[in-house]
DNA sequence: TCGTTGAATCAGTCACATTTGAAGTGTAAG
DNA sequence: CTTACACTTCAAATGTGACTGATTCAACGA
C-alpha cells in the first residue's frame, strides 16, 4: 500500500468532510453508524421539513457516503461500505501520524 | 469514561470539521502535521493573498486546531494539542464504530 | 382509476463564509 | 526615528450552500 497520493487527495478529502460538517448530515451519519434506517424513521430524529432532509440526504449520496434499497414505499439509508475509514482517512495528517489500530477487514 | 455525551457533542463536532472542510485549512493542517511552520513557509506552499492565509489561520486557532508562538519577526504555527485525535473523535461513528489503538497519550 | 403516502426534484430566496484591497501592529535593522 | 518586513485586522464585495414552497415521481390500497 502507497502511503501517500499527495496533490489529489486534498480535493477529495475535502469534499467528503464538507459533506460531513453540517449539523443535519452528521447526525444523519451518527444515527445510520449505528443502524439503517428509512427516511421516515429518521425524520422522527430529526425534525426538519421532509424535502430539506431529503436535500441532505442527496448530498450524503453524492458524496458516497450512504447507499439506499426501496422497501415498498420506504427507502432504507445506511452507511456505505467503509465510509467510517474514508472518513477517518481524509483526515489532514491521516496518513503520517496517525496509524489506526486495524478494524475488522483490511 | 463516559462513552457518549449525545447532543451537545455534534455542535462542537460539527464546528470542528467545518475548520478542516476547506482547502486551504485542509493544506495547512497538513503541513503542520508534519511539522511546525512560520507563516511565510506556509506560504511558500500555498500560494494565496497573504492576509487570506491570515484569516484562515485565524479560524484555526478560534478552533482551537492551532497554537502560535512568536520567534523574532516571524510567527510559528503548530498543531495544538490533541488536535488530530479530537479531530478523529468529531466524525459521526467516532463513539460507537471505531476503536482507534491507543496513542502516545491518553 | 383515483387518492394517498413516502420521498425526490425544481426554482427561487437568503444568510453566511470566503475573498479582496487597504490600513494597522509589532519587531528588527539602518 | 525612520524604514522595512512579517503578519494581522478592518470594511466592503462576492459566491456558495442551506433553506422554503411548489411540483413531481413511485408504490400501494380502495
Amino acid at each position: 500500500m502507497l502511503t501517500s497520493a499527495p496533490r489529489e487527495d486534498a480535493d477529495a478529502s475535502v469534499s467528503l468532510l464538507t459533506a460531513v460538517a453540517d449539523p443535519i448530515r452528521w447526525t444523519v451519519l451518527q444515527q445510520l453508524s449505528a443502524s439503517e434506517s428509512c427516511v421516515c424513521n429518521l425524520q422522527e430524529h430529526i425534525p426538519i421539513a421532509a424535502n430539506l432532509l431529503s436535500y441532505h440526504l442527496k448530498v450524503l449520496r453524492d458524496a458516497g457516503l450512504v447507499t439506499t434499497s426501496r422497501r415498498g414505499r420506504w427507502i432504507d439509508y445506511s452507511l456505505a461500505d467503509g465510509a467510517l475509514d474514508r472518513l477517518a482517512a481524509a483526515l489532514p495528517g491521516a496518513r503520517t501520524a496517525r496509524r489506526v489500530g486495524r478494524t475488522a477487514a483490511e
